[in-house]
DNA sequence: AATATCGTTGGGCAAATTGCCCGACGTACC
DNA sequence: GGTACGTCGGGCAATTTGCCCAACGATATT
């Protein structure tokens, strides 16, 4: 049963960190360290040359860096499995690493217990979220601005979902069979509900509410 | 030696954070800091009074973009060195920045040695770029969308930023003092030249290449 | 020095879209 | 049977868009 271990890929700045979980890894059987990596370049080099089955990276850096990571990985192997292992509670971030492509997010407050299941979830292909951040989420989506959006009924919801992605009007009076007129009618009566005055807006908001297709708003893939 | 010291002007519209920069500087003896603006017109100014060897330019300051301050001190002086010193970690404003003439590009997320050693590499006539933006900016050249971002000039690129984070017309004809026309002209000129056909497809494509406030594009803080 | 090119700025004007009003129809709930 | 709500679209003024042109200055070319 060696011969299937979960090939595990560890990122994270400090070399002593890396040791640690690098230990309460290599204590479960069905996975193994088989790469360490230091920052983004290293990470990349070590993607290539051990193709792990499971990236854990942690996000140091505030804002951007963990991020980009993320992208560079997936954009040279677009099926890679990369679990974020951060110390930031933040919801933001997390939205942000799923978007980019992370297929998890661990925070390091959770028990170490959790980092190992969420490997093998990730390595089976499903999402492993901390509970922390998925109640943050949650409540988010609820009050403020989820709300406005639960407030579309099921056809103006269809139609915002088409102008977000950029259809034009004609096009989807088209598709739904519809006259002109009524899809510009919705397209205002959707921007007076949603708060928003232009379609800018309009398209940065079904961006966070991630309506948009992932291909508008990525580079590769 | 002393009297072959590199002179540099700092322009940053925080003066706090132009006496930080002051310290970091002097602190090498190769180097000192001659002038201290805080705004385009006062770089003008000062530039035209020290002949500064090196101007360490921020980005970010309110009214007119920094963009326009590079074209503006090397329409009068076109072999000066400019460095941007800036937190935005974004391709688009590292090519544009180079287009408009900057010598060099640095994020202030680098280490403080970086600066110092970029305003050497550009006093003796190198270029300086952050490590963490060459690679995405190989990625975007290639990409060659970014293509179309650099057939924008200094002017329609700013309209264009100002556009995509949601400011209306009237807007950006007051803060850049243009005429509402204008600004209309321009947008639409911008959409023909990135190859889109509305603000919906502006706002991805600014999406995309990462030009909209990421504060825009996220829930939580 | 003369000339061509390009970027910036804006006017003009027809065509399209928006903002906001309204009415009609169907369904569902009480 | 009445009230509420979602769907569908007409009307019309006000605004915006699409695309044209013109002037001016700075740059590049010859």
């Amino acid at each position: 049963m060696n011969a299937s271990r979960i090939k595990v890929m560890l990122v994270d700045d400090h070399a002593v960190v890396r040791e640690g979980y690098r230990r309460l890894i290599e204590k479960h059987e069905d996975m193994t360290v088989v790469a360490e990596a230091a920052d983004g370049d290293e990470a990349y080099q070590e993607y290539k040359q051990q193709k792990p089955d499971v990236v854990v990276l942690d996000l140091s850096m505030p804002g951007k860096g963990g991020i980009e990571v993320i992208r560079h990985l997936r954009q040279w192997h677009d099926a890679a499995r990369i679990l974020v292992f951060t110390m930031h509670q933040n919801v933001a971030y997390a939205i942000q690493a799923f978007q980019t492509g992370a297929k998890g997010y661990i925070t390091k407050s959770s028990e170490p217990e959790a980092l190992v299941s969420a490997i093998r979830d990730v390595f089976h292909g499903q999402r492993a979220i901390s509970p922390d951040i998925t109640r943050e989420i949650a409540m988010t989506r609820i009050e403020d601005e989820g709300a406005s959006l639960d407030s579309l009924t099921a056809r103006e919801f269809e139609i915002f979902r088409m102008i977000a992605n950029a259809n034009t009007v004609a096009e989807i009076a088209a598709t739904l069979n519809l006259s002109a007129k009524t899809v510009s009618n919705y397209h205002y009566l959707i921007k007076s509900k949603l708060g928003v005055s232009s379609d800018i807006e309009l398209a940065h908001f079904a961006t966070r509410m991630r309506i948009v297709d992932p291909d508008k708003l990525q580079l590769g893939d």
